[in-house]
DNA sequence: CAGTGGTCTAGACCACGGG
DNA sequence: CCGTGGTCTAGACCACTGG
């Protein structure tokens, strides 16, 4: 019998479980107990525990080495982005150490230009709610985020109020669409006039990183657009790549 | 008796054969056969299927749904970059489409600025080998890459003919060294001058994405620093975030 | 050589989806 | 309701590392 709940799942309490004890230090020597004694002190199977290691892996948290052990990555518990995962910007902001704000700056319906048609499957020039976000670290203007949604997907009436949420939670509460995935291009851009103001950069000529990102839902649907974009200067874009 | 043999792995093996049937189109209806159907088909467990599925569908080629089926993204297949993967750029010229070739343009060896000392946990001022690479998509300059390698780890005599390769064999032939992952910081910049004139830029005052990284090694030391320069008019690095 | 992670199996039960 | 993917188990053997 576990020491652990049914939900959520086993594998998910037991990484939570082994990155709370690394992050307390509790391994000093940097090495993590085998995955047999693992098991057995946790009463859960070997497969379970690989499972949780596996995704503390791709986390950056920890390294295997086969015949060797399972060791720490200190270095990894640095990694503030984790890119190929969606993260709210609020969180994103937090973990690199500052106070997030968003501020609901604009919210518009227009038609949809000819090329956003094109890529969300819409008749030509049909309504879309355009929303523009800005999300400050203690104050400073650090991303600016457009979203671009068809009005014939929005089921549910909404107030400004309720806007201020992640792009999944929006589709969900409003659209009823489950969000699947993010299609993202990353592109480097020189700030516009328009860019300069919004993020209150100090230089008008600064290179900025934007995203453009078409979200498809759990029937492969493209549901939605947004682009991002990013002051570099306060925020750091990582990823581990292997 | 499975009808695959024994390396590479099982699950491998499954991911390959069930890749290529998908870009066959065998299965015409969007859908997977259930894990269990293609289990007794291909004598293999039903883990070993799911082990299998599970990459594919990482690398966005399928999608899950419970109790519903597993499904072909053939949008998946037309993502050429998996930048949470390290690619070659030579594969990853060549899956946009173009010819590759690379010119290896300046090998120096010199003194370590400071910060590379720092970064690299080298003596201050240590020498170490500098190789510039630029890569040509159908003879359009598109990657610039600069690697600096502390002279100290290479044990193996080299040539300049030996350095156009990618930088994980590099240190496992002139280093024996593993490679095991890079941590990577995505820049945007405004080409510089030199930039300008290296990936013959149409205009001087052009954005340009960068890839700032450190390479560690199965002992998670740092051992070399990378930075790679890419016009993004002609690549696009995209990648599925979820 | 003993101990580690890597792979694979066979079987079980659960949660969800659609007819 | 049945069939699907999601989770978990117990046990086996292999490949590699290190003393």
């Amino acid at each position: 019998m576990s020491v652990f709940k049914r939900s959520p799942s086993l594998t998910e309490q037991v990484r939570l479980y082994l990155r709370q004890r690394i992050i307390n230090k509790e391994f000093d020597d940097g090495r993590i107990p085998a995955e047999q004694d693992l098991a057995g002190e946790l009463n859960v199977s070997r497969n379970t525990i690989r499972d949780a290691l596996g995704r503390l892996e791709a986390e950056g948290v920890i390294f295997r080495r086969q015949g060797a052990g399972t060791f720490i990555n200190q270095a990894g518990l640095l990694v503030k982005t984790r890119l190929e995962e969606i993260i709210p910007y609020e969180t994103l902001i937090k973990e690199h150490g500052y106070i997030p704000t968003i501020i609901l700056s604009e919210v518009v319906e227009e038609p949809a230009p000819a090329e956003l048609s094109v890529t969300l499957n819409l008749e030509p020039s049909s309504p879309i709610l355009v929303i523009k976000k800005l999300f400050l670290a203690d104050e400073n203007p650090v991303i600016c985020n457009l979203i671009y949604l068809p009005l014939k997907l929005i089921k549910q009436p909404y107030t400004t109020d309720d806007l201020p949420i992640p792009v999944p939670q929006l589709l969900l509460s409003f659209c009823q669409e489950t969000f699947s995935y993010y299609l993202s291009e990353i592109i480097p851009l020189i700030a516009s006039p328009w860019l300069v103001e919004n993020l209150a950069l100090p230089q008008a000529h600064t290179a900025i990183l934007s995203f453009e990102e078409v979200g498809y839902n759990q029937d492969n649907i493209p549901v939605v657009k947004t682009c991002s974009y990013f002051r570099n200067d306060l925020l750091h874009l990582r990823l581990i790549r292997r």
